[in-house]
DNA sequence: TTGTAGGCGTTATCAG
DNA sequence: CTGATAACGCCTACAA
């Protein structure tokens, strides 16, 4: 057999090359168990001289692994793109990921794509494991990741919640947080600017918002709906401001929505936090830049990524998934918007 | 041979089910060509009955192809995951690669991470082809990618410029009407805030600044290096400040590092544009939403990685790399801060 | 410690 | 149009 010029080096190569066999080759490259020094070292050169790496389709057909996981985004909209929780996801997992030498394959949904194609690609083998972030009610991959024994770990508590292990802040504490400060800062007349309501975190901010305007006998129905961008929360604050000109605090259930809701009070005359208090949700960089420097809840992104792709790890090596989600807490950012 | 329960069916499978051979269930899946009406119906039941999606590796193995190319970031800093252009970047592929049914591959330069590791993974067959963006002297891939035929494109003109095909926004005439812009306002005393040395970006940007203080004999000696972070333009503005107190226009080489200086500026009492015009670049969404609105020069991110995507599709597809690179021009965005 | 042999799941070739 | 059969490159018992 001989060496082919230009093709890539082969196991059969190296082991030519290095005057051994092909299963000492490969054991010499696989971490040298049952391999004398002699044979390691030339296997060694030999692979240094002919830049020799193994074909990995090869290796996962036989090891039935890839050594690679799925950073999957449910979300078909390309504002997810330009949105610094994006940022935190993937310093999230790649945080985690120092030290393996996995590789991330990063999964976007596409506009005009079948709804199946995402949990077919997973399917497929290319993958040994899979973080799903930014699910949305309706994206069908929870049941369909049910159905196969692919490891993943949902950031953010699932639609269904059935039995996919998950890592999660606790929004609905976060939401309460958010109503708290504005409450004891003396507002009495509060708005809320929701996220998407086909998101569980979206749901729970509100969630928790609305108990305490309940708890203190406050109206809750100052509520717009945004989508997580600035030009959204721009938009939901003119319909508050329409609907209930005399609020003084609002709750936007993130910093991007945030900074368009403080455009549109700026444009109304509207002083903060003199005339209308305002707080967010996030804290991923953007708030302390505002002005006024936007008062927050730290929303862990990095960390809760960070445990969702460690819980990962452990499932691939073998380890069973956690039987309790994890949920961490959320803290507020003090600014002076609020 | 029998079905095992819960192992992912195989090929074998979905024959058997459909009662022919594996050769007509292969070519029934892959476009059904040769291939009988009833046959391709009693293989796409099968397949769907079963659930089956081709084993990647094994079809890889064969067809030496992965269907899914890289988009290696060789920035070893964590910073560039909340960069706007990481956002455009993202964008630009995925755009590019909509209709396809190509995979991405993020290959994140990880801190410790030793030099040929990301190059020896491309080397590796996991991908049919790369795109690298945010390319820095030393990081060694050009000449470890040059070594052997993977089809790759650069975004950014590559350091050595010697054969790889590359995509790029000509910085220069960016850097040159940025000043331009500020010596038509009448400044004289131009500063600028140059990116990370080691990035040809940053360089040509400097260059063309450099170039029309030049033509206008004005000194250009005001010169501090940002590494493209708010925190980077702040320090660099400062120092400036310090070296210069004089200066009367400011050019920075991001956005980002324009939003420290205006900072900066802020807090020594100097009033944008009275008496420190700012320019900065990039227009990633950024500088619409300073105070004052940032005048700047766009960079179209978003459209380069796009037309580097379709380039590195059109060469997987059999056609020849491209013999010049496509350079696009750049342009000034009006703005309040110059 | 080493080498031989078999098979991972798929596609491609080539007779029927 | 169909179906044996031979790779693809690698790992891993098993036997030497």
């Amino acid at each position: 057999m001989t060496t082919v010029h230009g093709a890539a080096p082969t196991l059969d190569d190296v082991a030519e090359a290095a005057g051994v066999s092909r299963s000492t080759a490969s054991r010499a490259i696989n971490g040298g168990e049952r391999v004398s020094p002699e044979a390691q070292a030339a296997v060694d050169d030999a692979v240094a001289r002919l830049g020799y790496a193994p074909n990995r389709a090869a290796r996962s057909l036989v090891t039935r692994r890839t050594d690679s996981i799925a950073l999957v985004v449910p979300e078909p909209d390309a504002k997810i793109l330009t949105d610094p929780f994006l940022g935190g996801v993937l310093r999230g997992v790649s945080d985690a990921l120092a030290g393996t030498d996995l590789q991330l394959v990063l999964l976007l949904a596409r506009p005009g794509e079948q709804p199946g194609h995402l949990a077919r690609y997973l399917r497929s083998g290319h993958v040994d494991g899979a973080i799903v972030a930014s699910h949305h009610r309706g994206d069908q991959l929870e049941p369909q990741l049910a159905r196969d024994p692919l490891p993943v770990v949902f950031v953010g508590r699932p639609f269904e919640g059935g039995s996919v292990p998950y890592v999660d802040v606790d929004n609905t504490a976060g939401g309460r947080a958010a109503a708290r400060r504005l409450v004891e800062r003396g507002c009495r007349r509060l708005a809320t600017i929701t996220g998407p309501l086909d998101m569980p975190a979206a749901l729970d901010r509100f969630a928790g918002w609305r108990q305490v305007l309940d708890e203190h006998g406050l109206p809750a129905e100052a509520v717009a709906n945004g989508d997580f961008t600035i030009d959204g929360g721009a938009a939901a604050m003119r319909q508050v401001l329409t609907e209930h000109p005399d609020i003084d605090g609002v709750f936007a259930a993130s910093d991007l929505m945030a900074a368009g809701a403080l455009d549109v009070l700026r444009e109304h005359g509207r002083r903060v936090p003199q005339d209308v208090a305002v707080i967010g949700f996030d804290d991923l960089g953007m708030a302390e830049r505002m002005s006024p420097r936007l008062t927050t809840v730290h929303n862990p992104v990095v960390q809760m990524v960070s445990a969702a792709t460690g819980t990962l790890l452990d499932m691939l090596g073998g380890g069973r998934p956690p039987l309790k989600p994890q949920v961490l807490e959320p803290y507020l950012v003090e600014g002076d918007s609020a």
